[in-house]
RNA sequence: GGCGGCAUAGCCAAGUGGUAAGGCAUCGGUCUGCAAAACCGACACUCUCCGGUUCAAAUCCGGAUGCCGCCUCCA
């Protein structure tokens, strides 16, 4: 089966032909380094994380770079605020992503190339826009030519004429014209700037993307993602500099995630409603967010607010359940061997990567698993039902990038970091639930129900099991 | 003004021409001393509305209504 997935460049659903057969090379826009990463951020990240892992079990061999914007100016400005170098601005929050990206279990790229490292190979790009009559060089500003470019608009569906229409554009007199972009910017006093022909600047903001991603995948490759934010102008002026420069297809296909709303509201600097990925984190578990953020098609627009989220959070409390079951049921084997669930799973993400169906099948499995265990775990085909119910689950997981936690394990943290916000005397609980287990021995029934109710108040509900009674906390 | 997207049960959400996945919630049941968990069953004769194409449409085409995004270096 071959990977189908949406190209924004065409608007359709294409098959997945690589330019190299057995090779992927995947560049996706990384973040602009002036802030802390929102859960916008991780969507992406994750998606393409999502992405990349399935191309690797599909058998490609996968070149995946991530960029660091880090020199801009949301980032001058930020350290103008801070009164600090606009290195140490963009030294903190790279550090700071790479917090949150770990927490989120998101794999590292194959490269994860920096602006400001790759300040030479831009220069070599402008001056080959500007050799080849693609750009022009005003007082030490360099802009690319926009009517040079014949398909310039191709990516976003629009027209130069259409957009002089709208004219919400800067009007810079110098420009030739008002959508002519900066490849080049010449540095005012106190700006990090390097030595160029056109004096001491920096980089504008698309150029550095061209000059990295053919650095390191070469000047035609197979898939460029990003947020769908990015399609105009970020990903429309890449194209036009990239294909003047190079004279050959940029990215085969162009894949576009969508935004995360917050209790259906746009997050916006006026609403001040950004959901930080380390505030997210200290409420959810990382897992629970990317079953959350993954629970709908990449595409689409999805809305964070706290019902979706408690209802992932149980969704992962279901199959961590599952597992520290199979755990307990004591099935010794070392079969690998994937089946029908997992066969499922594939044909959802060949599909356009539809996660979301994909993670119905992971619930059907579960579900029927748990019936198996139910009703008749000890017959032969069961035991090999499970097994192989268990294999497929564990490499589903491996896609979606959950289930790193030990079930047990799982659970235990859980309970303690429940236990810590919701101010619960663990030794009076399991004094209570020992004197409990007395009256039941005894047959005392009204009194051990009385301390189930009693507990009941202080939001804990218990659970008596086979090999004895368990606790848990609702939240209040 | 230009361009694009979406509309499926109480809520979230798949579905890409063959008769509506999955999750949450709710209501019955099995299990349990009682519960919880798990499982079983019920829960959209119908997919915003109106036309059209077709043997067949949630799916394709046209129109209407509503919501949203981009055109501001916001993922």
């Amino acid at each position: 089966m071959t990977i189908s997935l949406f190209n924004t460049l065409t608007r359709k659903k294409e098959k997945f032909k690589p330019i190299q057969e057995g090779k992927v090379g995947m560049y996706v826009c990384g973040p602009t380094v002036y802030d802390s990463c929102h859960i916008g951020h991780a969507r992406s990240a994750i998606v393409f994380d999502v992405i990349y892992r399935y191309f690797l079990a599909s058998g490609f061999d996968v070149t995946y770079v991530r960029n660091f914007t880090d020199v801009d100016d949301k980032i001058i400005n930020r350290a103008n605020q801070l009164g600090i170098q606009s290195h140490e601005v963009s030294e903190k929050y790279i550090l700071e992503f790479y917090e949150d990206m770990d927490a989120l279990h998101v794999q590292r790229p194959t490269y994860e190339p920096y602006a400001t490292k790759h300040i030479d190979n831009i220069i070599q790009l402008v001056e080959t826009l500007i050799q080849k009559q693609f750009a022009y060089e005003i007082d030490g500003d360099v802009y690319f030519k926009v009517e040079s470019f014949a398909d310039y608009g191709k990516l976003s569906g629009r027209k130069l004429e259409d957009m002089e229409a709208g004219a919400r554009v800067d009007v810079d007199k110098r420009k030739e014209n008002p959508f002519d972009f900066a490849l080049w910017k010449s540095a005012k006093p106190g700006e990090p700037s390097w030595d160029s022909p056109w004096g001491a600047g920096r980089p504008g903001w698309h150029i550095e993307c061209s000059a990295m991603s053919s650095k390191y995948l070469g000047e035609h490759f197979d898939i460029h993602g990003g947020g769908k934010d990015l399609i105009f102008p970020h990903h429309e002026n890449e194209i036009a500099q990239s294909e003047s420069a190079f004279n050959k297809p940029f990215s085969t296909y162009w894949v576009h995630n969508g935004f995360v709303n917050i209790d259906s509201e746009k997050m916006s600097k006026s609403l001040g409603n950004f959901m930080m990925i380390k505030d997210a984190l200290k409420r959810y578990h990382p897992e629970a967010i990317r079953l959350f953020l993954l629970s709908s098609h990449y595409r689409s627009p999805i809305d964070f607010t706290e019902q979706s989220m408690d209802e992932a959070s149980q969704g992962l409390d279901k199959i961590y359940s599952l597992m520290d079951r199979l755990d307990k049921a004591d099935l010794k084997t070392s079969q690998t061997k994937t089946g029908e669930y997992w066969k499922k799973f594939s044909e959802a993400m060949d599909d356009d990567f539809n996660t979301a169906r994909g993670i119905g099948v992971l619930f059907d499995a579960i579900r029927i698993t748990n019936r198996i265990l139910d009703e008749a775990p000890n017959r032969d085909n069961s035991i090999d039902s499970i097994i192989c119910a268990r294999v497929d689950i564990q490499k589903i997981g491996e896609i979606l990038g959950i289930l790193h936690e030990n079930p047990e394990n799982y659970f235990k943290t859980k309970k303690t970091a429940a236990i810590q916000e919701e101010a619960i005397d663990a030794i009076r609980v399991e004094e209570m639930i020992q004197a409990r287990k007395n009256a039941r021995k005894e047959k005392e029934w009204a009194k051990a129900d009385q301390i189930r109710q009693e507990l009941e108040k202080m939001n804990i509900i218990l659970e008596d099991r086979p090999d004895g009674t368990i606790w848990k906390i609702v939240k209040s």
